[in-house]
Order: C-alpha cells, then sequence, then structure tokens
DNA sequence: AGCAAATGCCTCGTTTATGATCCATACTAA
DNA sequence: TTAGTATGGATCATAAACGAGGCATTTGCT
C-alpha cells in the first residue's frame, strides 16, 4: 500500500496535524524560514513544507529532526531521562514473551 | 538527501528508538503478532519490523497509525481535547507573522 | 506604495521506501 | 522434546518520497 492511499485512524491524523501545527508555529516564534529550517535539517525547503502541512508519507526520522530544530519534544525529557527511559525500557522488553502466541479467540481490543 | 543518510541529533535518534519500543512493547503486552498489527495498520509485516526497530525512514503516518492500533498515544489526550488543541493552535497561528523576516545578526538558538 | 524576500505549489528525474516472498532461526505450547 | 508458529532478515520489483528548480503570490520592511 502507499503512504498516499493509506488509511489513518482519526487519531493519527489529529496527531499528525498537531504536531505538523506545533512545528510551523515554533518556526515562526524562532524566525526561522522555511530554508534556513530546510537547510538545518538536512533536507529541502518542498519537504519542511510537506511536514508543516502534516503529509503522512514523510519520513518520520525528518520529521523528528525538524521537530527538534526548532525545539520541540515528543517526549519532554532530557538527555538522561530518556536514556533512563530507554535502557528502562529495554529491561522491560527484555521480560516480555520474545514471541506472541496465537490464543485463538479474543484479542485485546480495549483502547 | 537520503533518510538514510541523513545526520540526526541524539535527541531525534533517542526519541525514534523509545517510540519503537514503546510501540514493540504495547504490541507484546496486547498479544499481536507483528503480522497481525501490520494487518490491521494496513501495512506489511516487514514494515511493522522496521517501525519496531526505529527506522528514520519509515512513513510518519504508517508509524503514527501502528502506534495508534496499539494505545500508544503521542499526545495523551482523548479525541474533544485534541480537536480543542487543534483549533486552537489554529488561532494562534493566525495571530503569527505570515512570514519570517530574516533579522540579520542573531538567531534563536536556544535549546 | 514599492521592493525584496518568503511562501505555496507545481513538475520532473532520481533515489528510496514499501510490499511480496522466501528462508533460517528462535520461541512457545503441548 | 517435538511440532508449529512467530520472528528476523534478505532480496527484488514497484510505487512513492525527496531534491532541484521554477513561477506566482503574498508579506513585511522602508
Amino acid at each position: 500500500m502507499k503512504p498516499e492511499s493509506r488509511a489513518y485512524s482519526s487519531y493519527s491524523r489529529d496527531a499528525l496535524t498537531l504536531l505538523a501545527q506545533i512545528i510551523r508555529r515554533a518556526r515562526i516564534e524562532r524566525k526561522l524560514t522555511t530554508q534556513e529550517l530546510a537547510d538545518r535539517a538536512g533536507i529541502s525547503r518542498g519537504l519542511v513544507q510537506r511536514i508543516e502541512r502534516g503529509d503522512p508519507g514523510c519520513a518520520i526520522g525528518a520529521v523528528f529532526e525538524t521537530a527538534a530544530i526548532v525545539g520541540v519534544r515528543l517526549f519532554d525529557a532530557d538527555q538522561p531521562t530518556m536514556a533512563a527511559h530507554l535502557s528502562a525500557n529495554s529491561a522491560t522488553l527484555a521480560l516480555l514473551p520474545k514471541s506472541v502466541r496465537r490464543s485463538r479467540g479474543s484479542v485485546k481490543d480495549d483502547f
């Protein structure tokens, strides 16, 4: 399937749009032109525009990097805290079953 | 530039890895196989694997959708709250200057 | 008002991600 | 321990993202 014609839940679409808005707002508040932001992120101006439009097809790395440059944090934590979460998560992950067994019948669908 | 060979700040790399971990963890806890998750997200199993590996080149739409399916919220808010943020942000955005003027000299670099 | 610059939005060529498939290995349940 | 299944990873064809460049419009400064 193509990112263009994929089906998105309203939540992920909203989240995407919101992130885009926040990035755009942060860029303007920091007085960076789209070109300057593009240069700093190592991407093209066109991509910055797509990111600020909330295009679902943009590479997540480009979006996160762009966000970071204008000071937007997906996880509001500093470096050491992030690292802590990373290792803590790794530990938890290590305790979970390595593979998921299909328990015929029900699936956790509560969200 | 290619998503593969792009330069990423340590923060965005960490954020990406953390998100990947969280998604993987949520999938396992919900007892979904990679294939089932892929089917529900309308993507391939291979893409789910790349997402759970934190590949920066994945389309952000696919990642957000996958996250949503396993119950991971990028913004911890419910539908109406999200909508509120969206419109509030639009309003704020409307008040900001439409274009950024290069004020030669200094640039806000404090982050 | 006038002008330089920023933005929005195209198109096109290239590079890349994605889906499909397959295989080897790891794992879980019985 | 064994059988069946999930996972990891690799390859290949195809579809799509990205970069480059251009053009029209809008914007903000003077």
